[in-house]
RNA sequence: GGGGAUAUGGCACAGCGGCAACUGCGGCGGACUGUAAAUCCGCUCCCUCUGGGUUCCUUGGUUCGAGUCCAAGUAUCCCCA
C-alpha cells in the first residue's frame, strides 16, 4: 500500500499544515517504508465537531489514504483538567456521564472523516485514572514551572492578571504521556497545541524512544472571517449543521476566506487547490463561483450529493428569489387577544422563539424587520388582528421563520 | 502569615453623590449587495412602554438620594515571608 516516494507524500501532508517540526525527522520515518502512526488527541468538551475541528481530522484522512494509522485518543481522562491551551480562563470540569456521551458523538462524526478501517479508537482514561502519585509525580517532575508558564496562553493570563488553577498545569503533562503510551509517531493537533506537541517530544525522550513528530493545522477562522471557528463565538459551521443551512453559512464567509477552506476543509486534490490558489493569487478567480462550489463540495462530504443539491437550490430560493423556506419550524399557539381581540405580537414571538425578549421583538418591529407572510410591519404596530395570524408565517429578519398552526 | 491593588451590562474601557449608566468592539435590524467586503441609518437589561420595574461582586451602614462615601465579606492579581 505503501507506494509513494517521500516527496510524493510530502506533497500531500505539508498541503495547508502549520509547522512540522522537526521535518526532517519526518522524512527519516516516512523514509522506513513503513505504516506510521498518526496521534489525534480529542478532548470530549462539547459534543458537536465544526468544521475547524475537521481541519486536522481532514489531514489525518490524507495520511491514512498514503497508507498510515491513525489513533484517535478520546481525552476522557484529559477532559477532567479541559485543555487550557488558548484559553483566557480555566474550564468549568465535566462530569463523566457528559464526556461519555460527548465522546460517541465525537466519533460518529470523526468517522464522516476518518476511514474506519484505518483508526483505532483509544481512551486515555484507561492510563490516566488509575495513575498512582508515584507515577504522576515523576512524570511532573520532568518538566519545570518555567517552561510549562512560557507557553502564552498562560503567561498572557498570569500577565492580565487571570486567574491559572495549579492543575491546569499538568494538562500538557498528561498529553505527552499520551503519546508514550500509544508510541506515536506524528502527532497532530491544531497550531495552538504546538507546545503540547512539543512536550511529548521531550517526554519520549526521556523516555528512550524515538521522538513523535509535531504536525499543526492552523486555526480555521469562523463565518466572521476574524476569529477562529469557535462555537462559543457563533460563527462556527457544525458538521451537523442542516445542508441548507450549513451551505448558507459557506455562502456567507468572506471572499479572503475561499481559497483557504478549499485548502482546509474541501475534498479537491491539492492540484487542484493550488490552481484556485493561484486563481486568487493573479486576479482571475470567480469568487462567487468558487464560494458556491466550495459549498457544494463540503455539503456533499458530510451530506452527500443529493443534499447539496437541495441544499444549493434552498439557497437560491431564499436568497434571490426571497422565496420563504418550505420546512419552517411549526408552531402551535394560542391568540391571546386583549381588549380590542388584537393579538400582542411581541409576545407571540418570543413564544415562537423569533425573539429573545417581547422588549426585543417591539424594538425588531420599529426597526422594520418583521413580517407576515412576507408583508413587512409598520413601526409600532404590536398589536394584530388575529385573522392576519392564522396559519401565518412570521419572519424575523432575513433568515428566521416560524410558522403558526 | 504581612502589606498593597482591583471588582461596572457578551468583551474592553469611562463614570465631581441625582444614571438604565460615556465610549469602542461585538451582536441584531434596515438600505445597498453576491446572506461576501466596504458604506450609511437604527437598535442592543426586563416589562403591552410618552410610563413602570430591576441593575454596576455580596451583605450591612451613612444620606432626601449611592455604581460613586464607610464597614465587613468574597474573588483575582502584585510585593514581602
Amino acid at each position: 500500500m505503501l507506494v509513494l516516494p517521500v516527496e510524493e507524500q510530502l506533497k500531500v501532508i505539508t498541503s495547508g499544515t502549520m509547522q512540522i517540526v522537526p521535518l526532517e525527522g519526518l522524512k527519516e520515518k516516512l523514509a522506513k517504508g513503513k505504516p506510521l502512526t498518526i496521534k489525534l488527541g480529542v478532548d470530549p468538551t462539547s459534543p458537536d465537531l465544526h468544521l475547524g475541528h475537521a481541519v486536522p481530522l481532514r489531514k489525518m484522512r490524507q495520511f491514512q489514504d498514503l497508507g498510515h494509522n491513525v489513533t484517535l485518543i478520546i481525552g476522557n481522562g484529559t477532559a477532567l483538567i479541559g485543555d487550557p491551551s488558548g484559553r483566557d480562563s480555566t474550564r468549568p470540569p465535566l462530569t463523566s456521564e457528559q464526556i461519555e456521551v460527548n465522546a460517541q458523538t465525537y466519533v460518529e462524526q470523526a468517522m464522516k472523516i476518518l476511514d474506519p478501517d484505518r483508526t483505532t479508537v483509544v481512551h486515555n482514561g484507561d492510563w490516566i485514572k488509575p495513575m498512582n502519585l508515584e507515577t504522576m509525580l515523576s512524570l511532573m517532575s520532568k518538566f519545570t514551572v518555567a517552561r510549562i508558564l512560557e507557553r502564552e496562553d498562560f503567561s498572557k493570563r498570569y500577565h492580565n492578571q487571570q486567574p491559572i488553577a495549579l492543575h491546569e498545569f499538568i494538562y500538557p503533562v498528561l498529553q505527552a504521556y499520551d503519546s508514550v503510551m500509544i508510541k506515536a509517531d506524528v502527532e497532530m493537533g491544531g497550531n495552538d497545541q504546538i507546545f503540547n506537541l512539543l512536550a511529548g517530544r521531550d517526554l519520549m525522550r526521556d523516555e528512550g524512544m524515538e521522538p513523535q513528530i509535531a504536525l499543526t493545522m492552523p486555526l480555521l477562522e469562523g463565518t466572521d472571517g476574524v476569529k477562529k471557528m469557535s462555537k462559543s463565538y457563533g460563527n462556527y459551521i457544525g458538521l451537523t449543521d442542516e445542508p441548507a443551512d450549513m451551505f448558507g453559512k459557506i455562502m456567507s464567509i468572506p471572499d479572503e476566506l475561499v481559497a483557504r477552506y478549499y485548502r482546509l476543509c474541501s475534498t479537491l486534490s491539492i492540484d487542484e487547490i493550488d490552481a484556485i490558489d493561484a486563481s486568487f493569487e493573479d486576479g482571475t478567480a470567480d469568487p462567487y463561483a468558487l464560494k458556491r462550489a466550495l459549498g457544494r463540495n463540503i455539503v456533499e462530504l458530510y451530506h452527500g450529493a443529493d443534499k447539496a443539491v437541495q441544499a444549493e437550490e434552498a439557497f437560491d430560493a431564499l436568497f434571490k428569489k426571497h422565496e420563504i423556506p418550505d420546512d419552517v419550524a411549526e408552531f402551535s399557539v394560542e391568540f391571546v387577544r386583549n381588549d380590542q381581540g388584537l393579538v400582542y405580537l411581541p409576545k407571540l414571538m418570543v413564544e415562537v422563539k423569533l425573539s429573545a425578549s417581547a422588549g426585543d421583538a417591539r424594538r425588531l418591529i420599529d426597526g422594520g424587520g418583521v413580517k407576515i407572510n412576507g408583508e413587512a410591519l409598520a413601526p409600532k404596530s404590536y398589536n394584530v388582528d388575529p385573522d392576519l395570524l392564522d396559519h401565518a408565517i412570521l419572519q424575523a429578519g432575513k433568515r428566521r421563520f416560524a410558522k403558526l398552526v
